[in-house]
DNA sequence: TCTAAAATTGAAAACGGTTTGGCTATTTGT
DNA sequence: ACAAATAGCCAAACCGTTTTCAATTTTAGA
C-alpha cells in the first residue's frame, strides 16, 4: 500500500496524510485521528527507503564489530536495544575485515559516505585514536564508549577505570599484600592504560615498586588468565594477589591457583572487573569473587540515549559521562598470609 | 558528490555511469575502466538510500535480538560478519521489546513491512513456530537457524542435537553410569526437545528409565547449572553423571560438584555442549571438559552464506543443512564408581 | 456584515539514483 | 557492397515519500 493509494482511500491528499502521520501541527485533530485510524485499519506504513532518501536520515546507529567476538559486545548491544526499541532506530552492525589499521579507516570512511547510519559508536578507543579524528573531520555524529586523549571535540561515556583499579589495588595493599599481579586488557586501549595507571598509583602511594614480572596484558580469555597466573605463581617470589581484567580472566586465575593447590581468598587473593553478565556472576563463583563492577548493559542503554540526544542537536561538548565503579568485596580477597620465605 | 555531477565530470550520461559502476554488459570495457578510476579519484559513491528506494533492496539482513543477552549471539554474528564483510550487506539487529508473544509477531510484521531488511534469520525456533508461518505468508525470505516441524517450506541450518546428545549419553552409559542427569535449555525450543529426545533414546536403548527428578531446563547460566546440579546431587540417590546444555551450565555443575567435595571425572562425570567460544574453552577447564562440539561462529558464517544464496534466487526448499556434532572426550568423563548404597 | 488573519488542505517539486526504450555508429554475414 | 545485427550511449520516466508554496476555508475583529 502506497501513500498515494492510501490517501485516496482516506479521501485526502498525500500531503495531508503525510503530515497527519508525522505529527505536524497544521493538521486538524479530527483529520489526524481519522488518518491514524485508517492507517491501522488498512495497514499502511511509509516505505522506509523513500523516507530515508527524502529526509536524509538513516534510522540506524552503527557499531563496528571486530573479529575477536568479544562477549561484552552482545551485552552492550542488548543494552542499546533496551533504549532503542521505543525509537524508530535500529542497530547496524558493521563487520570489520581485518584488524589492519588502514583498512579500518577505510571502513569508517565508506560507512560515513554511504549514509547508512546517522551516528556511530566507537569502542575501546586509544589515547590518540585515528577513528575519532576521522569521524570528526567527516562530520559524522559519534559517541565514544571509553575515552581518548585526542584533541578533537567528541562525546564520550566511560567508566572510571583508574579509580576502580586504584581502589581495588589499595584494598589489597591494606590487606597486607605487597606482591600484586596485574592482568590487564589489550595493550594500547585507553581503558587498559587507565587501569595500569590506577594500579601503579596505588602501589606508589604505599611505596611499593611495581614488578614488570607480574604484569601482563592480552585478550580477556580464561586461557590467558590461566597462563599468566600460572607463570606468575611459579616464579620464585610469587604474587599473593591478583588484579584481573575480566570475569573470564578471573576464571583462568582461579584455575591456575587451584592447579597449584592454592586456596583463593586465603593463599591468593583475586579482584577482577565485572561487566555484569546474566550468565556468569561473580557472586556465584566459589569462592565468590571480589570485583570492581559496572554494568555493560546499562552503559549500552545510556550510550544509545546519548546518541539520540546527539542526533537531536545536543552538542558533543556537553556529553561527557564518567561513571563511578563499585568495588564489591566478597570471599576471594583476604589478608595476605605471612611470607614463607 | 552526486551522480549527475559526477557524470558530468567524466563526460558521460548518468545512465552510462550507473551502468558502468553496476557492471552491466552494455558498456565498453574502456569506458568502464575510466568511470571506475574516476569514481575512486573523485570519491563518488552512490547514495545508498536512493539505490534502495529504486531497487527495493535493503542491503541488510535482519536478526532479532531478545532481551536475554545470549552470549551465543555475539559469536554467531561474528561468524555472519566474516562472510558478509565481502558483500555490500550488513547486519541489522532488531531489538525485541518483550518476550510477549503477540508483540513479537507484531515486531516481525512491522519489520517486513518496513522493508528495512532483505531477509531475516530466525533463531531457536519452536516445533510449530508462528514466526516461520508469518514470514512465509508475508513472502519475506528467511532462514531458520535451528529446526521447526511446521508445515511451511523454509530454509534451515541446524546441528544434529539429537544424535549429539544421544551419543554423549550413550557414552556415559557405556562407562557404567545409570543415573544420569540432564540440564537442558529453554523449554519449548526445538533444539531442547531434540536434546531431550536424544537423551531419552539413549537411556531407552539401554533399558534405563529416565528420572524426571534429574531433568531440568532453563537459561544457559552458571547459576542455573549450579542450582540444578546441586539439588540433584543432594537427592537421596544422586546422579553419577551430567549432560549439560552449555559451557556456562557446565561451569555451574563443576562448582556444585566441588562444593560437595566431589571430584569431576572420578565421582561425577560431565559432558556439556560447547559452541566454541574464544574466551572460554572446554579444553582449558580443570579437569578438561568432555563436550559435544559445534562452532557457533561457523554456523553464523554459513547462515550468512545461505541467506545470500536465498537472495540470489535459490529455492528455500533446497536449503537444508544438518551439521554433525563432534563428541570430544576429555577428563570430565570417567567410569562410574560403584554405588555406595 | 465585511475584512484580515489564522487554520487547513493540496499541487507539484524535490531527494538521488536505476532502468526502459530509443537512437546512432559499428560490425557482421552474404 | 548492402542489409541486418550488434554495441555503446543517452533522455526521460520512475521509486515513494517529504516539504515548499500557494490556495482555500474558517475564525476573529471591527
Amino acid at each position: 500500500m502506497k501513500l498515494k493509494e492510501f490517501a485516496k482511500q482516506v479521501g485526502l491528499s498525500p500531503t495531508t496524510v503525510s503530515r497527519a502521520l508525522s505529527g505536524y501541527p497544521e493538521v486538524s485533530e479530527t483529520t489526524r485521528a481519522r488518518v491514524a485510524e485508517a492507517a491501522v485499519r488498512l495497514g499502511y506504513s511509509p516505505n522506509v527507503n523513500a523516507v530515508r532518501l527524502k529526509t536524509g536520515r538513516a534510522g540506524a546507529i552503527g557499531v563496528v564489530m571486530g573479529r575477536a567476538g568479544e562477549f561484552h559486545f552482545a551485552e552492550f548491544m542488548a543494552g542499546m536495544a533496551e533504549r532503542l526499541v521505543a525509537e524508530e532506530t535500529d542497530i547496524l552492525v558493521i563487520p570489520m575485515a581485518d584488524p589492519n589499521q588502514e583498512d579500518e579507516m577505510q571502513l569508517y570512511r565508506r560507512l560515513v559516505e554511504s549514509r547508512r547510519v546517522d551516528a556511530i559508536i566507537v569502542h575501546s578507543p586509544k589515547p590518540n585514536d585515528e577513528r575519532i579524528a576521522l569521524l570528526h573531520e567527516l562530520g559524522m555524529p559519534f559517541l565514544v564508549h571509553g575515552r581518548s586523549a585526542i584533541d578533537v571535540p567528541h562525546a564520550w561515556l566511560d567508566i572510571d577505570n583508574e579509580t576502580a583499579i586504584k581502589r581495588a589495588t589499595s584494598h589489597l595493599i591494606d590487606l597486607g599484600h605487597r606482591r600484586i599481579a596485574m592482568i590487564n586488557g589489550r595493550p594500547g586501549a585507553t581503558y587498559a592504560l587507565h587501569r595500569d595507571s590506577g594500579f601503579r598509583k596505588a602501589l606508589q602511594s604505599h611505596g611499593i615498586e611495581p614488578d614488570p614480572q607480574m604484569m601482563a596484558s592480552g585478550n580477556f580469555t580464561d586461557e590467558l588468565g590461566f597462563r599468566f597466573a600460572r607463570s606468575f605463581l611459579e616464579q620464585p617470589n610469587p604474587p599473593t594477589a591478583f588484579v584481573a581484567g575480566s570475569m573470564m580472566t578471573a576464571l583462568g586465575v582461579y584455575r591456575a591457583a587451584r592447579s597449584l593447590g592454592l586456596q583463593i581468598g586465603r593463599d591468593v587473593s583475586v579482584i577482577a572487573h565485572d561487566d555484569v553478565f546474566p550468565y556468569l556472576t561473580a557472586d556465584n563463583m566459589v569462592p565468590s569473587l571480589s570485583a570492581t563492577r559496572s554494568s555493560m548493559r546499562a552503559a549500552g542503554t545510556r550510550c544509545a540515549d546519548l546518541v539520540l540526544q546527539l542526533l537531536s542537536g545536543r552538542s558533543p561538548l556537553e556529553i561527557h559521562e564518567l561513571w563511578p565503579v563499585e568495588l564489591i568485596l566478597r570471599e576471594s580477597t583476604g589478608p595476605a598470609r605471612q611470607s614463607t620465605s
